[in-house]
DNA sequence: TCATTATTAGTAACTATTACTGTTATTTGA
DNA sequence: TCAAATAACAGTAATAGTTACTAATAATGA
């Protein structure tokens, strides 16, 4: 069984639309910037192919909490933050976390630990002027693990 | 219109319980449990009552990458590992992020800063076990966000 | 060039979750 | 205490993101 990939155009195209941005697209989204070049592709196909760049580690696959995924062209180890009220994604610097056993055993829960994620949640700059012209609303839902919420437990 | 929340005895089960267990389980999982004491009750009341717990503050829902929403009795900020192999979420005490402005405006992106999440992932100990027994066989998809991963762009 | 087969387009199926609808039962205050 | 008001219910249908299926197409190595 020979396992290698072809070279198609299709994955060529959803792999340079998806580099030529940094705005974090869902699938749905690049589907519609590819189809500009490609009319007849189907959102299978750039499903598919976006699965398996991910999986060869050439880009990177953002699945935020509960939220449509996204995808990354930029395959590095960075951290994002994502608008609570419009779901837009950026980049966001962050130091690597310290003393994170990677590729060890953590004693205290047993799991050989393999990474991690940190995602940062907020208003984007747009959001956050709406709703100071909208006066006083406050945030629409509730945002888990805000830092300030840290009631003991019954 | 009257805001306040009736107490059922279909919302008091689901809490009793969530909160007597530490598994973390599924809106499924916890339907299958409280079913042994109210045999009627419907998969919709079970996420409608988790959904208003979690807005109440009174649990934590955890809608960790891409898998299904996961809830937790004990709502105070910590972070979890899940096992990128048969999905299990344990918790996971690391402390908490520095230097960051939770309220304020962050200068690099013009998000506010509400808040983030941190999860781990890796093998759970039993995984790690069948794993090594079964020889020689690597982690069966990108975990995104390794950490050992780091490779320039383009 | 040709045979092999990975990949495609198009569509159907799947799954977690939410919405809808008529009924039930908690709450409230007369 | 009792009954009107309505939040919440059970049961079911709908939604949305994603994956699976199938016959046709095209990339690849011989």
């Amino acid at each position: 069984m020979n396992t290698s990939h072809r070279h198609t155009r299709q994955r060529q195209i959803v792999l340079e639309e998806l580099q030529k941005v940094t705005s974090h697209p869902t699938a749905a989204r690049l589907y519609e910037v590819v189809r500009h070049r490609l009319p007849k592709i189907s959102l299978g196909t750039v499903y598919r192919n976006l699965e398996l760049l991910h999986r060869l580690g050439v880009i990177a696959k953002l699945q935020m909490a509960g939220e449509e995924a996204r995808y990354d062209g930029n395959p590095r180890r960075h951290d994002h933050i994502r608008c609570v009220q419009c779901g837009r994604v950026d980049d966001m610097a962050y130091p690597q976390l310290l003393d994170l056993p990677v590729g060890q055993v953590d004693h205290s829960t047993g799991y050989r630990i393999l990474g991690y994620r940190l995602e940062f949640h907020g208003l984007c700059a747009l959001c956050r002027q709406k709703r100071e012209s909208e006066a006083s609303s406050p945030v629409p839902f509730h945002t888990d693990h805000a830092v300030p919420f840290n009631q003991p437990r019954e």
